[in-house]
DNA sequence: GCAGCTAGGTTCGTTGACCGAACCTGTGGT
DNA sequence: ACCACAGGTTCGGTCAACGAACCTAGCTGC
């Protein structure tokens, strides 16, 4: 009955799409993945860049750790500070997120082109699935590069926005030396 | 405020991943998105498949109304019974129920498969996205036909889910002639 | 050494959504 | 007249989400 679970937990559902619900569809969920992909990974980054209540943030990374999208890594002693990355069934993840933000950008009223994604290897921007038209072969998240788009605000209040305003590729950490 | 609506309504997320799931980020929309691709449309047929709570219900079916996800449309007049259909921007969800099933049956333990799609046409099974392997183009879903795996109940409680274990083409309404 | 800062949480009171059960309405059947 | 049925609406209790405040470690500057 755990997460969003419907009093009942979606009950008796064997429904292949019920069960993935069961574990990303609650709310904030599904962003707080999203993100992760982006290259957000700590707890403060997700805060600023969701305006999420911090104690849905604790439980939702919770959540997700246990249901193995994502880990929880150390990524320094001292102070002890840990991040958060994707798993390979995080990983997997990714066509939902393509067909969710296809559908609001296609189907939704007054959407504007906000990133790009482009095949690394050879420049494509990526088809409705996140295959790349001219490679003819899915990409990896690891081989897509976001790049910013039309209706992007150009100056964005937190760090984090900011810091996806450059071109970058997926799942690399955010950079903290530079403004 | 709105619909699954972050009390904050997922702010000013100019995401298309967030604006989508502010349309069916909500619990239990997309399963009933899902029932209507299986040929569910009547209030009743819902609530017994779904077991979702009869107010829900109808707040779900309303909000997906004003999306344009889905039409009300009476198709008799005495008594007047209204059903509820899908509009092409509902239509175009079949890739996000895809996806996530998809993820739900591969990445997910203790999974078993309950449902196939394949092509009409040819009598493909479909690949990941919806599309057909040997046709090589994505099939809309009036082409698609539904037929049970191994992990479905054999035997059912509700008259829905027991008509759905035929195989039956995805859209077609359900029949209630017989039993 | 102690004040202040930061990352990463936890606690708490209020608000709002979800739940299940009961009730209502309009129609048709017998 | 009575009952059944589809399709809702209403109502009280519960549970999750919200936002603000608080807490804990470990630094940093003085």
């Amino acid at each position: 009955m755990g997460p969003m679970a419907l009093g009942k937990d979606y009950s008796q559902q064997q429904c292949s799409i019920a069960r993935a619900l069961e574990v990303v569809g609650e709310r904030w969920t599904l962003l707080v993945v999203r993100d992760v992909f982006y290259g957000v990974r700590r707890y403060n980054d997700f805060l600023v860049h969701l305006g999420i209540p911090r104690a849905v943030l604790a439980a939702r990374l919770q959540a997700l750790v246990d249901a193995g999208v994502l880990d929880k890594r150390r990524y320094q002693e001292s102070p002890p500070r840990d991040e958060y990355v994707l798993t390979e069934r995080g990983l997997a993840l990714w066509p939902v997120l393509r067909s969710l933000g296809r559908w609001g950008r296609e189907e939704l009223p007054g959407a504007v082109p906000v990133r790009h994604f482009h095949h690394v290897d050879c420049g494509t921007e990526l088809g409705p699935y996140g295959e790349c038209p001219a490679c003819r072969v899915p990409v990896p998240p690891a081989d897509i590069e976001m790049r910013p788009g039309a209706g992007v605000d150009p100056d964005p209040a937190d760090p984090v926005s900011r810091a996806l305003l450059r071109p970058r590729r997926l799942l690399v950490p955010l950079e903290y030396a530079n403004s």
